[in-house]
DNA sequence: TGTACATCAGTGAACGCGCGTTCACTGATGTAC
DNA sequence: TGTACATCAGTGAACGCGCGTTCACTGATGTAC
């Protein structure tokens, strides 16, 4: 079997993978140890070694397939629609949706930081403007004045304020809020956006 | 001398806090030390125990002061202005340069976990809301017909908003952006949020 | 004011724990003939 | 197919470092008389 050693590195890779997500998902990046992660994979502890560069690599992987998971949910949910305003809608609730479900993995997303300072690699970088390009399209349809530079920019813009409702409610910083009403202001505030930018 | 000895913690104290400040503002958490702030400071490493009750509460005060001096800010932002709109500008406007002038010691506020994970005291959740109180101000003239707990959620939102585009500036993620653009997208952006207000 | 004693603030060596990463070793897999 | 050898994946004990917190001790300050 020629493919045999590969294939066994493959499924380590994997089961590694998952273990890391599950203990994400469950303890969040605070107290992630590799030896829970080996452990629960049924390896070594020093075959992470053989399969990411270092710990900072395999978050990166797991925060990966989150991302790539949720821009999955935002692309579904407007696919259907024509309207940019539904369309918005439907990707703010598809996002307020996948917060509440994926808590701590998503997270992840934002809390987790590169060891010694290092940048992002562009992969995942590229990752994050896949997402963002999907937000970007409704948009130019309300505000097909913007040139593409301010059409990036507003485009973070709608996103960070989307993301940081949604984050300092899950979050209950500063009031704490029932799921039904933080929903319901998000819905709320998507319109205010959006009439605001049908405005300019 | 009666007071000596009280006279000397406090001036210890004070010493501890403006080392830690320092500390932070230089070079943010990651990498707080206790023997680098005692050192700053001049004392022996036990000292900070006899101050403070952990590491935790040091950083907490620090985060106090930020708190209250970006507080104050916002309060002179808006003293000699009437119109809501006008009001609302004048606090994002401050509140971005308070961000670029305290950059470390800004995202101090809301890196900051408590370990143990225990909850924040409530005399700082009480300066939280003394913030929130100024953005709710200007809202409630916008927004008359909100009843008071729509209010405070609504005063979240628009500063969860506010916050996170310049938080996500001012990180450079997803693109990096000059201090002008994000000035300029700043207050274009509120100018969409407050149209979107009015309109509702 | 002076003296003897009690208190307690400040100290820093040592504790204790955590934890990412390495590396010499073992044995399974692949290869050559 | 069988045999001998080479390779290299997986292992986990050990390394190395970091660092918050404690506590027995010292000497300055406060107190009683």
């Amino acid at each position: 079997m020629v493919g045999k050693r590969q294939a066994v590195r493959e499924d380590l890779t994997e089961r590694l993978l998952d273990a890391a997500r599950t203990r994400i998902r469950d303890n969040g990046l605070t107290g992630l140890r590799t030896r829970d992660i080996t452990n629960d994979a049924g390896c070594g502890l020093g075959t992470i070694y053989k399969c990411f560069s270092d710990l900072d690599d395999l978050i990166l992987r797991v925060n990966s397939q989150t991302l790539c998971a949720l821009t999955q949910k935002i692309e579904r949910a407007i696919q259907s629609l024509d309207d940019p305003h539904h369309q918005l809608q439907a990707m703010a609730a598809a996002y307020l949706n996948f917060a509440m479900k994926n808590g701590k993995l998503w997270a992840a997303l934002f809390d987790h930081r590169m060891s010694a300072g290092e940048a992002l690699p562009d992969w995942h970088l590229a990752e994050h403007q896949t997402l963002l390009d999907f937000i970007a399209s409704p948009l130019s349809q309300l505000q097909p004045s913007l040139d593409d530079d301010a059409l990036q920019l507003r485009t973070r813009s709608v996103f960070a304020a989307v993301h940081g409702l949604i984050a300092t409610g899950l979050e209950g910083r500063f009031i704490s809020v029932s799921k039904k009403a933080l929903r319901a202001e998000l819905t709320a505030f998507v319109d205010v956006i959006v009439a605001g930018l049908e405005q300019a």
